[in-house]
DNA sequence: TCGCTTGTTTGAAACGTTATAAATGATCTG
DNA sequence: CAGATCATTTATAACGTTTCAAACAAGCGA
């Protein structure tokens, strides 16, 4: 048995392909009996139409690209990304398509490779900057996608992004609520879009309370959780171990928890958390959670939204950092 | 401009069709210099060929599946293993497809799919059972594929696997060194042919010195963070506290650890991990490493020579457990 | 010189789909 | 009843590639 074609259900069916392919797309052209016949028949058959055909006559790819950057650092983010992003392309034509972001590379160059080679209808990606390039170079073909993070560029475009700023705010309001007079963030990596963000919560929460706020210098989260903890050991030798620190990851929190353990120090320590752990940490943390499956899936909807149309302004979506989940046992932790 | 196709490249070139395709294969019934010629246009031209019209034609779709279970517990999975595949695909004309084995349809669904609509070229999958409905259908096919876990079939067929039976019984082995005289497993999901593998050696280890093992009964490793940790807790609650656990991932040992932390009771603790995590874990856990992205990797090379036409006894992998590495502090875990 | 091989190039068809324009037949209008 | 209108259906031509068999020219031995 080959696979059913159209020219198999036009067979079926008497018909003329160009009926049958005009039938299944429900073209009111078409007789409604006969399109009830015809899907029919298609149903019966088990047709299910060429991908490769129907890219190749009209262009189209049924393709999301999702851009990864293997080495991603932030826990579970690729997974949890995927899960959201295959829930709203579920029931759809969509397929999903990692394209690797290879270190070694220019970060531009699979959407250079995307454009030139129409592999996709639409993009999605991360590790957005203020002036970001891929952004630009997207607008400029008027090529549908969505970014996690926003710019500063003045033409309005699809993302979704988290409140990175209220969660640094937040977590620096409470680590000094706590007592803390000299706490610290872990920065994101330079260049980001959302290290300014995390910047500004935490520095304007500092001032807000009079209080000088260091950012964590010569490691970022894109650091291997091993170098944060190494650096943090430093400061501790240097005795110069803040009071609190502000980490926007559950590794970074558990890298600085693990430099202090080592050294018999303690700090405050609030943590943003993306995995399902937060809650078998030990000891507990004050935490706020982002949800990137929740990110994937609005991206992956909203991507849809964007290749069918819509105007970008329709399409950007900024998700609220909640409350922060107290950790039950915080009077473990004691300023150093 | 518009995107160069071999027409172009033959306009270009003064020659059919036909011969820039051929050439471009280089097929050796076309001659040397025609070949050099027609590539150096085509290089200046940056012409790459349709993915669809050549999909359409061979009936090769230049890509590979990966089916990934979006809700996969093992820390980092997703990201590891695309981060290997992608590897191994880098530089060929080869896409990875991440297709979702919804939680809620069977597991044979997206092989069915992409059997009978020519969605790949291969496929890699994982969570194996003895006698996996997959691999059979695969094999009935001859479709290439490699999985992640072995099979009891009795026809050889392409994996790659972690010796899990090696880590089980080092694990139980190190925890009776250290004393531990009832030591306790937390079991893989029922089923998958590693949880046998696990139970195996962790038992082997036990008899050898003429212990009593326990497999943690109620969750495994499916289970959430919270429910292993749960689970954990009312062990303590009976007083039933094994003086030892063998943990297959960085999760169940420290949801195991929260537990015993939060009841003020202590034990021991052989973890495998796959993440970057272990060093900052504390306490710091003997450990193993299974290294997911080299799987990765390897996964994607053999699907490669599976597509080939490599013989399956030559693509089996098995991925040893390296030596434990021993945590610095091991005097802080005592018996309970 | 003729036919033959050898080395190289080519025309045409096909993969399965969709868009365009044209054909068909039926029904209506004057 | 001729002519026009309408509702359906259809033939045809692409999309860009590969493959098959055929064509071509040049060189060879007989």
């Amino acid at each position: 048995m080959t696979r059913p074609t159209l020219r198999t259900i036009a067979a079926q069916a008497e018909l003329a392909v160009a009926t049958v392919s005009r039938a299944l797309a429900d073209d009111p052209q078409i007789a409604p009996d006969t399109r009830a016949r015809v899907r029919q028949i298609a149903a019966q058959l088990g047709y299910s139409p060429d991908r490769a055909a129907q890219r190749l006559r009209t262009g189209r790819t049924n393709v999301v690209a999702f851009l990864l950057n293997p080495h991603e650092e932030i826990l579970g983010y690729g997974q949890s990304m995927i899960r959201g992003l295959t829930e709203a392309l579920r029931g759809t034509q969509y397929h999903l398509v990692v394209m690797p972001v290879f270190a070694d590379r220019p970060v531009i160059e699979p959407v250079e490779n995307i454009l030139r080679n129409r592999l996709a209808d639409g993009i999605i990606f991360s590790r957005t900057t203020p002036d970001d390039l891929r952004v630009r170079l997207l607008m400029e073909h008027g090529f549908p996608f969505v970014c996690h993070g926003r710019t500063e560029l003045a033409t309005p475009h699809p993302y979704v992004d988290y409140d990175n700023f209220g969660f640094a705010y937040a977590a620096a309001a409470r680590l000094i609520a706590r007592g803390a007079r000299r706490p610290c963030l872990i920065p994101a990596p330079e260049g980001m879009t959302f290290a300014q963000h995390l910047r500004m919560g935490f520095l304007r929460a500092c001032g807000e309370a009079g209080i000088q706020g260091e950012i964590l210098s010569g490691v970022t989260l894109d650091a291997t959780p091993d170098a944060i903890r190494s650096r943090v050991t430093d400061l501790i030798a240097e005795d110069r171990l803040p009071d609190g620190f502000v980490c926007p990851g559950e590794i970074s929190a558990m890298a600085v928890h693990a430099a202090c353990s080592d050294a018999g120090r303690q700090t405050r320590i609030v943590m943003k958390h993306t995995s399902g752990m937060a809650g078998i940490i030990r000891p507990h943390f004050d935490s706020i959670f982002e949800d990137l499956a929740e990110a994937g899936e609005a991206m992956g909807r909203n991507l849809l939204r964007a290749i069918a149309g819509d105007p970008p302004t329709a399409l950007q979506v900024l998700q609220p950092a909640p409350p922060i989940a107290a950790s039950p046992n915080t009077g473990t932790e004691t300023p150093a």
